[in-house]
DNA sequence: TCTGGGGTCCTAAGGCAA
DNA sequence: TCTGTTGCCTTAGGACCC
C-alpha cells in the first residue's frame, strides 16, 4: 500500500448530458436528459437539473418522463462523446503513462508513475490543475477523487461531485470507510448487497467484523476475499494501462416482440453480420459464438458454440448463431437479440476454404454498412432526424434538431459560442436546404493556456479566456422549474422530446 | 409503456486428459 | 491396467459496472 495519496480518478460530470448542454446554449442550466428514446428506452445521463425530479441513470425513459415531462429528452452521440473523451484522456496521458480508461468518462492515473505526483501536496495539486485544464479544453467539468488505492480514489471523486475535488489522507481509510454502506464498495450490487442484508451485514465495518470466512460462506470464494479486503481499506490493484478486449458483441432491443420466427433469424443474421464488422475494425478474431436471445417475460438466455479455430468471417459467424437459435424456443415472442464473439485472437486463423464460402456473404454485409453504422435509412425513404443532433441550413446555418414528425422537422439554429438561445425554425423533413452536420467544437482553442497538459508546472490557466460558457447547470442546481420555454415542448412532435 | 448496450469476471457442472 | 486426483475446457447463467 502506498503511503502517499498518488492514485487520481477522474469522473466527468454528467457526461453526456453536460456535453450537450455545452453544445446548445438554450439547454444550459435546464434539465437534459440523455438516453433511448423508443419505447423501451432507458436513463444513460440525466443532467443535475433534472436529477432534482428524481430522474437518474438506468431508469426506464417512460418514467423519467413521467417525473420530468418538460425536461429536453435527447439521443445519445457518442461519436461527440468520444471526440471530447479523447481530449480528455489526453490530458490524463500528459501527467502519466499510466492511465486506465474506465469508459468514455472515467479513468485512473497512476500519478507517481508519471512523476506528475509523490506526495499530498503535489498530488493535490496535480488534480487541480487537471481540472482547471479539462475546463479549459472541453469547456466541461470533472470531478477528481485522489486516494492511496484504486478503491478509495473512487469513492473520493463520487464524494467530490459535481465539480470538485476530494483527497482521502492515507491513515484516515478505515474510519472512512467502516460507516458506509455495504453498496460503497465496488462489486457489490443490488443482489450481494441484499445478501448481506440478510446476514445482518449493512456497513463496511460490518463486513470487517464478520470476518474472511464468514463472507466466503456468503458470497463464495473469490468475492469474499475481495470484499473482506475491500472493507479493510486493503486494495493492492495496479492502474493498468493497456487493457485487452476479450470480447465483442452486438444486441437490439425491439420496440415490440417479435413472434416472427423467420424474421427472427433475419435479425440474428443482421446482428452477426453487424458483430464481425465490429469484429474486423477492431482487427480481431474469436472462436467462441454467442447468441443472447431475452424472451417476452425478460427472462434471458444464451447459447454458445466454440469453433476450432478463430473466425473473422461473417458466414461462418452467421451459421454459427443461425445453429445456435435452431436450439432455443421463441414461442411467446422476444424483445432482444445479441450476437457475440469471445475466445478472440489478433490474427485471423481461417482456412482458405473457410475464406472462399464466406465471401459472397461477406459482400453482402458491406452492402448495409452504412445504413446500419449510422442508424439512418438511405434515399429514397424519408431521411431521419434524430433528436439533438446536428445541422446545417444553407441559410440559417448550424442549428440542431429539436424535434421532428408528420414530414416537419423543428430546428433550433444556435452553436456552443452563443451567449443565449438561438432561433427555432420548423421545415419539411425533405427541405433541400437542410443537411445533418458534424457537431462543432464545444471550446475554440487558444494555445498556450494549459499546464498539466503541457506537463509543465505553470500556473493555473488566466480566468480571463473565454471559453464557451462554462455549463452554469453543473456549478449550481437550479431552484427554478427546469423546464423548457412553451415553445419547446409539447407541440407537434413534442419537441426534443417525445416521438410523433 | 418497465427494465439499453457493451463489456468483465465468477461459479458450477460435465467431459476429458495427464 | 485400473483408480483417484487434478486441472483445463466448454457451456450456461448471474452479478456487476458505466
Amino acid at each position: 500500500m502506498r503511503t502517499a495519496p498518488t492514485i487520481l480518478h477522474l469522473d466527468m460530470d454528467a457526461f453526456f448530458a453536460s456535453a450537450e448542454q455545452a453544445s446548445k446554449p438554450s439547454l444550459r442550466g435546464k434539465a437534459v436528459v440523455v438516453g433511448g428514446l423508443g419505447p423501451r428506452g432507458v436513463v444513460a445521463t440525466a443532467s443535475y437539473e433534472a436529477r432534482v425530479f428524481g430522474v437518474n441513470s438506468a431508469m426506464p425513459m417512460a418514467q423519467a418522463r413521467r417525473l420530468a415531462p418538460n425536461a429536453a429528452y435527447l439521443v445519445p452521440r457518442f461519436g461527440f462523446y468520444r471526440s471530447i473523451s479523447e481530449q480528455v484522456m489526453g490530458l490524463l496521458r500528459a501527467l502519466s503513462p499510466l492511465v486506465e480508461p474506465l469508459s468514455l468518462d472515467e479513468a485512473f492515473v497512476d500519478l507517481e508513475a508519471g512523476g506528475a505526483a509523490w506526495d499530498d501536496e503535489s498530488a493535490r495539486l496535480a488534480g487541480a490543475r487537471l481540472r482547471a485544464d479539462i475546463r479549459a479544453v472541453t469547456g466541461l467539468t470533472g470531478s477528481v477523487g485522489l486516494a492511496a488505492s484504486k478503491m478509495l480514489a473512487k469513492i473520493a471523486s463520487e464524494r467530490a461531485k459535481p465539480d470538485g475535488l476530494v483527497v482521502i489522507e492515507p491513515g484516515s481509510e478505515r474510519a472512512l470507510l467502516g460507516p458506509l454502506s455495504v453498496r460503497t464498495l465496488p462489486g457489490v450490487g443490488p443482489a450481494t448487497g441484499d445478501h448481506l442484508r440478510r446476514a445482518g451485514i449493512t456497513t463496511v465495518d460490518e463486513i470487517a467484523e464478520a470476518g474472511e470466512d464468514e463472507l466466503v460462506r456468503l458470497v463464495g470464494k473469490a468475492h469474499g476475499h475481495a470484499l473482506y479486503a475491500m472493507a479493510l481499506a486493503h486494495d493492492e490493484r495496479p492502474v493498468v494501462a493497456e487493457r485487452e478486449t476479450k470480447s465483442v458483441s452486438v444486441e437490439d432491443t425491439y420496440d415490440v416482440d417479435i413472434h416472427d420466427r423467420i424474421r427472427v433469424g433475419l435479425e440474428v443474421q443482421r446482428l452477426a453480420d453487424r458483430c464481425v464488422r465490429r469484429l474486423r475494425g477492431a482487427g480481431l478474431s474469436g472462436r467462441t459464438i454467442v447468441l443472447k436471445v431475452r424472451r417476452y417475460d425478460f427472462s434471458t438466455l444464451t447459447r454458445s458454440e466454440t469453433l476450432r479455430g478463430p473466425t473473422d468471417d461473417p458466414g461462418v459467424v452467421r451459421e454459427a448463431a443461425a445453429r445456435l437459435l435452431d436450439s432455443v424456443d421463441t414461442t411467446g415472442g422476444v424483445r432482444l437479440l445479441g450476437v457475440g464473439v469471445s475466445g478472440l485472437a489478433d490474427y485471423t486463423q481461417e482456412d482458405l476454404f473457410a475464406q472462399a464460402a464466406g465471401e459472397q456473404v461477406d459482400l453482402l454485409g458491406e452492402e448495409h454498412a452504412e445504413e446500419e453504422e449510422s442508424g439512418e435509412q438511405t434515399a429514397p425513404v424519408e431521411r431521419r432526424w434524430p433528436a439533438g443532433h446536428d445541422v446545417r441550413h444553407s441559410g440559417f446555418g448550424h442549428g440542431w434538431v429539436q424535434g421532428s414528425g408528420l414530414g416537419r422537422v423543428t430546428v433550433r439554429f444556435e452553436t456552443p459560442e452563443d451567449a443565449g438561445p438561438g432561433r427555432v425554425r420548423t421545415f419539411r423533413t425533405d427541405d433541400p436546404e437542410l443537411e445533418p452536420a458534424e457537431p462543432l467544437p464545444l471550446v475554440t482553442r487558444d494555445a498556450g493556456e494549459l499546464t498539466a497538459a503541457s506537463g509543465q508546472l505553470v500556473a493555473p490557466p488566466p480566468e480571463n479566456r473565454r471559453p464557451a460558457d462554462p455549463p452554469a447547470a453543473l456549478a449550481q442546481l437550479s431552484s427554478e422549474p427546469a423546464s423548457l420555454p412553451k415553445s419547446r415542448s409539447g407541440r407537434e412532435g413534442g419537441g426534443a422530446t417525445s416521438r410523433p
